[in-house]
DNA sequence: TCTGCAAGTAATCATCCGATTACAACTCAG
DNA sequence: CTGAGTTGTAATCGGATGATTACTTGCAGA
């Protein structure tokens, strides 16, 4: 009584659990891409989402549910995107998909995640969802695109390509070292600028 | 004296320092191929490698530092590959270095080592490693092999979806996937068998 | 032969991290 | 207005892990 004690806003305002879910989504997504799965601990997706690290874990059962949730997020906005990119001229269609792929790029950490997942094959459960992540797509890309087997092949592995100039951050070399500047030159043609704005730069995760 | 306490080899044979870290260098890499960079650890390599785990330590300064050695051996021996692959008519070199590359499948976790380190340009001393690696294949192919940009571009790309596959275990749903299937035939068209006979199985690390 | 360095281990430490438990506060149906 | 379910946190625990320390053993040259 003699002293006020100054009142802390110690919890997150409420929320319901299925809105709370899709944020803590959103933030995992960034923190998974910037430090890949094995390198991201609960708490700093927590703090990242504005939570306490036990609510993320009791929100999602464990760290590696809550990636799969990660994950299958992912691969639905791709397809997502891709069936926004589908109308129009038959031959600007993989052109169309390219872009809204690197248009991904704004989501933060939606192709570093994408691109983690293809690693995780050997993990029995995230194994199983990345195949069929990558199956799915492949799939879409071959029938509702109407891609031939070789274009298809050809346009997964550009895909593969860009995922790797973000992992690798590329962007920052732009200019100054030769196959920096060629890789980006070649897959985004008149289009550099825009592509490096939207990826990560080399000093640290994102 | 009463008892004869039986001499157990607790050591391993005496070998000298240079020897010892090229036969570590050499399980480091399957290991860390088999588990991501993060998700290994020295102890695992050590036993690995038939040492301790202070002595993995000790030999290469940090967990880090060991993980950089085996990049750099990586891209050293992919580089060899390459200019063996050189030789010969210029319509087949392309053919010739896809073959190079996917043999280096018999060395255990070398091309997973490689596709983990396009992920890790986040990470500041690694990064500077494996964008350099990158940067040295790229001009390789470019200068030494003598491909177009574009000719380059989708060369890399082919060896980014190559990753892939083999970061997803795909060659354990082949046939009985659709997808899995196809993009194994349209990338080694008739030597599937070959390619995965050389692939890990999605049933864990490798 | 002996000695000094190189090769190697056992034991241990401090830290981190995912998970569990127990509790607090808000909200809304009856 | 109340009480029960929902939303959320603080505290804490046990196991793992990278690194350090202190020690042992083998070997080659003076």
């Amino acid at each position: 009584m003699s002293s006020m004690t100054i009142e802390e806003v110690s919890t997150a305002p409420r929320m319901r659990a299925a809105d709370r879910r899709e944020l803590i989504l959103e933030a995992a997504t960034a923190v998974f891409g910037a430090k890949t799965y094995v390198g991201t601990t609960t708490d700093e997706v927590a703090r990242a989402a504005g939570v306490s690290q036990p609510y993320v874990v009791r929100l999602f059962g464990t760290k590696e549910k809550l990636f799969i949730s990660v994950i299958e997020r992912a691969y639905g906005r791709l397809l997502d995107e891709f069936r926004r990119a589908l109308p129009g001229d038959a031959e600007g269609r993989s052109e169309r998909m390219g872009t809204a792929y690197t248009g991904l790029l704004v989501e933060r950490g939606m192709l570093s995640v994408i691109a983690n997942s293809t690693a995780l094959g050997g993990e029995p459960e995230i194994g199983r969802v990345a195949r069929a992540g990558f199956s799915e797509i492949w799939r879409f890309v071959r029938e509702d695109a109407g891609f031939s087997a070789e274009e298809t092949r050809a346009f997964m592995a550009q895909g593969m390509l860009i995922n790797t100039i973000v992992g690798l951050r590329l962007t920052g070399d732009y200019g100054t070292e030769t196959a920096a500047t060629e890789v980006l030159d070649t897959c985004f043609v008149d289009s550099v600028e825009k592509a490096r704005n939207l990826m990560p730069e080399a000093g640290e995760p994102w």
